[in-house]
DNA sequence: AGAATATAGGTAACCGCTCCCACCATGCCA
DNA sequence: TGGCATGGTGGGAGCGGTTACCTATATTCT
């Protein structure tokens, strides 16, 4: 490893001020120092071009200024926009975010996020693959977590968007039974399938309750999987579909091209989540909305509270809204 | 700062196995030691629910088996779905990416290749915002640096996936000019404008040589600003339009769809990058593929032996394709 | 058998910064 | 004029690892 151009260190800022290494890092952060002093480390700190490391003021301090994002699944179109969104939003509070990407995998989720935590993150926001993993409990005992999606059940978390799962299934199913629609193909995704997570349940109560005939159906994000998926369904005779996710629901849109089949005289679809390509398809698609902008700013301004040492610990209940386009006839 | 469990440190390991700190440290990296210590010192860590800390490893070695992905403007659909591939993919190799996002600006590109840096990544994957700034001849000095896009200018990378935008550029142009179209409206992304990049200059140029009358406007990736800008130009009279990116070209369609103005018959559409998104809409967006798999492929097989410390120092040069499919009438 | 060469593991100096604590001038009050 | 807060400064011990260098023992060779 042969050193670039070896980095000033804080012990040469001080020699050059004829400091001690300590005043001069109380100077840096602007603590029990005259104006002075300070002045003359900033100037001597330019001079050589002095940059504190990162590393290893992470190892003393414990504290990074950073907030890791772990995604459930960077597939989906939603779940992208989402990260761009909270990106975006951390800079303005000028903090950095962390981006990995679970992968719908449990077992990576386990190992990022403690990875995350060993990162020494101030905090962490997190859209659970498995919000029931004991992970969480253990967790949040020394980090700042805010979920988006799920609850951590037993973990004591520093804030939760939750959707109101149950309140969006009965707004698409309701929306797709008064249309006059009883058979129902229900594409639910991978992420959708965790053990426990509500929405299946909820989907089958509806059913019942509104006497629908559905066919629960898993189908993956990614938009050639769900295509073919959703081919299948439309040969086995479905015309009506309810869809976990708008990328699932893209693949409706292509699979019925194929065959010639026009949305929505001949097939319904509708959506879940809203992502923003769903306003430009023709027609737009039907779909249940969570405002996520909301989300962002609800989530960014409960992590950044949280990092800066005064969480918030509030849960907030996202309501969905039915945004309808034209997709179900 | 209440400390949650007091992680188990490598000097109690020692103690417990009556071995030095170094002798432990070696052992877990499994180099210079007896199998038999290798052995005890393993079940000894797990004993006591030893990991190694992260940190505190970058701080004494400089490395962290780490590999950063900076890319120019995560709004860009193409770059999110870039983004995942890479992500997956280094998951593959057992390595794991952490994602940044310049957000189109350069002031900010320069902040976070720097960060990166002093995180102590092993290599760098970057989709340049300002390929020829000053920032990349400085950064390639230490640390392997993997473009895409374009080539960095004046400094050592480790490896490069350009595109050649010269070829993709009259790729999509002529098959304009085919079709029948003379006058052209030419949308650029704000990624694309940047000075010195090269794309508008091809355009300009192509359009010379093809007798071409375009009007380039600049169009950000988002939905929602490039249906505005789309708009604007529909309703100036343009009937033609080369987009370059298909994020922008969703916009086209969305104006087009508002103003009751069919695509292809009575708009031309022409997209650039080949986002999956663009093979479901109706109809399919013709457009210039880059073949995604193949540059993430080859991204991630140049910045993994970088990072291993046998760069390959490759310029792949990727060719474009234009993938046909009806929005061009 | 004795010298030469491996091999396993110990010692201690970092890596660059933070932060507890002791120190030393002041200025103020008695 | 001496005792005492007060607040800016400096000393130095970590934070939790890694690694160059060195020693003691085991192995090999002549």
């Amino acid at each position: 490893m042969p050193q670039p151009r070896k980095r000033a260190t804080i012990r040469e800022v001080a020699k050059a001020t004829g400091l001690s290494p300590a005043a001069v890092s109380y100077a840096l952060r602007g603590m029990q120092v005259s104006e002075e002093t300070i002045e003359r480390v900033r100037r001597a700190a330019a001079e050589l071009g002095y940059e504190a490391d990162p590393i290893a003021r992470a190892l003393a301090s414990g504290r990074t200024g950073m907030i890791g994002l772990l995604c459930g699944s960077l597939e989906d179109l939603w779940q992208q926009a989402l990260a761009v969104g909270i990106g975006r939003a951390l800079k303005d509070n000028d903090r950095y975010a962390l981006i990995l990407d679970a992968a719908g995998d449990p077992a990576r989720e386990y190992t990022l996020a403690r990875q995350l935590r060993d990162q020494r993150v101030d905090a962490l926001i997190v859209q659970p693959v498995d919000p029931a993993a004991p992970l969480w409990a253990e967790l949040c005992e020394g980090l700042p977590v805010v979920s988006i999606g799920d609850a951590l059940a037993g973990a004591r978390a520093a804030g939760e968007v939750v959707f109101d799962n149950r309140a969006g299934v009965t707004l698409a199913l309701e929306h797709l039974r008064e249309r006059g629609h009883r058979r129902l193909a229900v594409l639910t995704s991978t992420r959708a399938s965790t053990p426990d997570r509500p929405a299946d349940v909820h989907v089958m109560a509806e059913a019942g309750r509104l006497d629908l005939d559905i066919e629960l159906v898993t189908a993956p994000h990614s938009p050639a999987s769900a295509t073919r998926v959703a081919g299948e369904m439309l040969d086995a005779g479905h015309r009506a579909f309810f869809c976990f996710a708008d990328s699932i629901a893209y693949g409706v849109y292509a699979a019925s091209a194929e065959r010639g089949l026009v949305i929505p005289s001949e097939v319904s679809v509708m959506g879940y989540d809203d992502h923003p390509m769903s306003g430009l398809l023709t027609p737009g698609l039907t779909t249940v909305d969570w405002d996520i902008d909301g989300i962002v700013r609800a989530a960014v301004r409960m992590v950044v509270a949280a990092a800066d040492g005064n969480p918030r610990r509030r849960r907030i209940v996202q309501a969905p809204q039915l945004r309808e386009r034209g997709s179900v006839g």
